[in-house]
DNA sequence: ACTTTATATTAGCTCATACTAAATATATTC
DNA sequence: GAATATATTTAGTATGAGCTAATATAAAGT
């Protein structure tokens, strides 16, 4: 069985991916040094899981991506088994499911997963790979992407920042929510969306970490 | 935060406990090698987490024991909380309860408490400690030793051997069974006990693992 | 009291994971 | 195209946790 070290390296790889993950953006997602990160992705090269190319970038073996996507269906049925069970906020879920992922079992896992009627999504949204690392096609669209004036609903938030997902949800941003970008402020940067009858202003920055649907799918 | 390590060498030396906890056996519970025990009961001495008399055998200091509660609760708390949303078996809720314990905040912690309304006991009966180590009292007596023909009820089961407690819940013993020792088998070294109008052999060694009350209480 | 046996500890090694500092590649800018 | 800046890797070290083999202590038996 991978550490737990390697199950959030891999992770955060997949993460970072598809291909050419820095060294850097590396260690910075994981809060290590770059030479830590460096040694860990030559490690994980020598037992076939990444593939590296030195002063270029990692990427994931078919088997490492198998082994990361395990852990995110892992961390993403927690996430919706803890919501549903708990009612913890959103923003709270996220790092919750992060310390208890590498401790499920596969047969927890399936018990969970069958409990919560195998969901394709998490609470924020994202998809939720399969038993074997099928990952459910997602062509969500970028917020920021989106037209004027098109009937949109949310369906996927970040879940990194509670802070940020706070602030989504005090201003009603969050999967199944209907809205319209009514306007784009390009020089200042953000869009104004309409929501509920109220407008919103919401930053590039945000509006590049929330997916959308059109209304009619 | 304690390593993964050290909450499990806490909580065997507090299973094993109280006090002058061999190496032996500690090693024997962890799976690790005597030199490998004998290192690590240096280590938590060194942090004042243990009190050690070399040749002699180990304690926990009071922090030390207040840390192993900790686990403990979490455990416990884990084991009910599956148990009620799972429902998986009984026998099935130690090992999982036992991979998740580390990963749980204070916060899920307390949470679960929340959600389960602080419960005493966990599905087999354990009284599960307070969030500051409380343990609460626990008077119960060993099947083994009561007298014929009272009118008991089971309180605690083991919970670490899975086959063991298929063979329990597949006669019928679990905690708040009623049930009355007829016979001594003082040679073979069992007790009969009779239970929803049945009669079952009982081994000296399953008796002194199954905790009673009288019915009356 | 001495010897044997069982249990514990020490010594010395290994591996995973981290770190810092130094060296080296690559990228960017003048 | 040389000079500078940034990113990456290598070198060397530390710590936690494990192992085996050798040694020390305590307990038991004659």
């Amino acid at each position: 069985m991978d550490s737990v070290a390697v199950e959030n390296y891999l992770k955060s790889i997949w993460e970072l991916g598809p291909d050419d993950v820095a060294t850097q953006d590396l260690a910075q997602l994981l809060n290590v040094a770059p030479a830590s990160a460096t040694k860990m992705i030559q490690r994980l090269t020598e037992r076939g899981l990444v593939k590296h190319i030195p002063y270029k970038g990692a990427s994931l073996t078919s088997e490492g991506r198998r082994r990361a996507l395990s852990v995110v269906r892992r961390h993403r049925l927690l996430e919706t088994f803890l919501s549903q069970t708990l009612d913890l906020g959103r923003e709270q879920l996220h790092d919750e499911a992060e310390n208890l992922e590498h401790g499920l079992s596969t047969e927890l896992e399936t018990a969970i997963a069958n409990y919560l009627g195998n969901p394709e999504r998490d609470p924020h949204g994202h998809p939720i790979p399969g038993p074997n690392g099928e990952l459910p096609i997602d062509d969500d669209l970028l917020l920021s992407d989106c037209s004027l004036n098109q009937y949109l609903v949310v369906t996927q938030v970040p879940d990194r920042d509670p802070d940020l997902l706070t602030w989504l949800e005090k201003n009603g941003i969050f999967p199944g929510v209907k809205l319209k970008i009514i306007s784009r402020d390009d020089f200042g940067g953000g869009i104004n969306v309409s929501l509920d009858g109220l407008s919103i202003q919401i930053s590039t920055l945000v509006g590049n970490e929330v997916f959308v649907k059109l209304e009619n799918d």
